[in-house]
DNA sequence: ACGAAATGTCACCGTTCGGTTACTCTTATG
DNA sequence: CATAAGAGTAACCGAACGGTGACATTTCGT
């Protein structure tokens, strides 16, 4: 599943933690946060912090995976029109 | 790549940045934050808040994927030695 | 319909967040 | 060598965090 906001994310939590057949006092006292945290993060709380939801994902058995989207719409730096071959070099040399 | 931890996370975040040619001042601007809030987030901060890092990947041009692990390690509820039944069956009643 | 379990909400509190600004240090470009 | 750019650090601040414990509401089995 993509996760593309704080909403999305909750979802997905509540969803793994009813299959997984826990309610909220379990999944809490399992990945180490409290039942009220839990409520906040189904509901989509924006500033919850990664550290306590990457606890709760190993707690679900789910991994995160992050990778480059094929539609390159990143913004780019400052000039988006030219390939600058220093940043490519810069960007080799600074791999110890 | 696999994130486990918010130092990963940090890793992944500053190659993807570099990689871009942006430094920290272009970032933090581009996904609507503080530079000082990319110099920690960078260096693992756990406690940064969820909100602003999927602000960062949209920026960065990386897409959040998560799946439920092969190896089911998930701490599963109180009794990990049997199959509840009702629970498999109330998970699938749930769905609309 | 009844009661229990699960979920949602509230007030309180100490802690930490993230933004701002300014300063240092290293690197590398002229 | 000078100095500019990029990155790391510090102090300050208001705002929000997350935990606790209690209470209200919803959901569900029987």
């Amino acid at each position: 599943m993509r996760i593309r906001t704080a909403a999305d994310l909750g979802a997905f939590i509540r969803e793994r933690r009813v299959k997984l057949g826990m309610d909220q006092s379990d999944l809490a006292e399992k990945a180490g946060t409290s039942r009220k945290w839990i409520v906040e993060v189904e509901q989509g709380k924006p500033r919850a912090e990664i550290g306590l939801v990457l606890r709760t994902f190993k707690t679900l058995g789910v991994s995160l995976d992050i990778a480059v989207d094929r539609a390159q719409k990143a913004s780019l730096a400052n000039e988006p029109r030219n390939v600058d071959i220093n940043n490519i070099l810069d960007s080799l040399k600074k791999r110890p």
